[in-house]
DNA sequence: GTCTATACGTTGATAGAC
DNA sequence: GTCTATCAACGTATAGAC
């Protein structure tokens, strides 16, 4: 049969990344077959080929990609002069605001380390390095300066690292709080877990 | 061919739940087949359904066992009375103790709730409510007798938890840091972060 | 770049002998 | 309770036409 004429090669690639990451937000890598991702873009199984080597790539791509947005949005959060009580509390408000808003992309980037194969992981996980590694040098910053106070930098970014992104576990948009509401209570709560004391927020 | 004569039922039902959990924890739900648990167990793959219905029965029932354990430990460690800053300290340390030394089990739990269907969901989600509540009322106690200063005891329990659990992404036995090294550092800043302040752990 | 068609292994689960 | 044998469905990936 001939095929679909007019298709539009880059629009079908970001279906593809866009579809991809929903379906395996909701049933997991393993789980999505190609054929359902495929039904989804609109196209043949055979067509995604086109675009990924094979699933495994499929997955990476996916991956690769919130990492990259990740990362840069991170970078244009950090700049400028700041404390580093400034500095913290900026990155807890900015780790939560984009977890909180991304929750497929998050939960799949947690979720499917598991299944990457060696090549792809080291480069997602490379970039997840990177990630931690800014937290991480906020805080030896906050402990050389006498303004935090805690034992092992890599050991509390790991610990803030898991309690800002357990947001996602819970939050659901349009519940009891407000996202502002939840920065606050997290932000307050990092503060306090690095040893520094905001002056009253509870009244 | 003749069957397997002299062969222990319940021996094989405890190696099926065991080979699951650590064949679930490698390679997830999903991609583990029932061929692969048997030939691990050593019986043919029939077998298996002698003691579960099926495979999502399986993962309910692995799931189950780790959640019955856990609560039951939990209920142990919390008996007797203490302040509220006791009961939080003593918490963190069980949570910790208890998912360190048990990271298949535990990493499981956390990954395959999305693997399982409506009835299992419930059960295993139920359990994990009931745990969580534990968290959530000692924390609610020391916010009526002044120790803790906090807004939200929901939220703060979901942000502890998320915390302590996390140990798990990073810690490998025979790492930099003992157990005891960790268990101190993880106390001190959940103790931080619900605003009760240790007298000087940084030395 | 997309299509149809298909190769070919693996899956969960069942039937019936012992 | 375990075995062998088997089924139908589905998996990834490829080949080659248009």
């Amino acid at each position: 049969m001939a095929r679909k004429t007019g298709a539009d090669g880059r629009v079908t690639a970001e279906a593809i990344l866009r579809e991809s990451l929903s379906l395996f937000a909701q049933y997991g890598f393993a789980t999505v077959s190609m054929r359902q991702i495929a039904d989804k873009v609109g196209v043949q199984p055979g067509a995604i080929y086109q675009h990924h080597r094979n699933k495994q790539q499929l997955l990476v791509a996916v991956l690769d990609t919130h990492m990259d947005g990740l990362l840069k949005a991170s970078a244009e959060n950090q700049q400028g002069d700041c404390t580093s009580v400034q500095a913290l509390e900026r990155f807890a408000r900015f780790h939560i605001q984009y977890h909180i808003t991304r929750p497929d992309e998050v939960f799949v980037s947690y979720m499917e380390l598991r299944s990457l194969e060696e090549e792809g992981y080291a480069l997602i996980e490379g970039k997840r390095r990177k990630y931690e590694r800014i937290l991480k040098s906020i805080l030896e910053r906050g402990v050389s300066d006498g303004t935090f106070q805690l034992d092992d930098p890599h050991v509390s970014a790991m610990a803030i690292l898991s309690m800002l992104t357990g947001v996602n576990t819970w939050y659901r948009s349009g519940g009891r709080l407000s996202q502002q509401k939840i920065e606050d209570i997290y932000t307050s709560m990092v503060l306090g877990a690095v040893g520094h004391r905001l002056p009253d927020t509870h009244s």
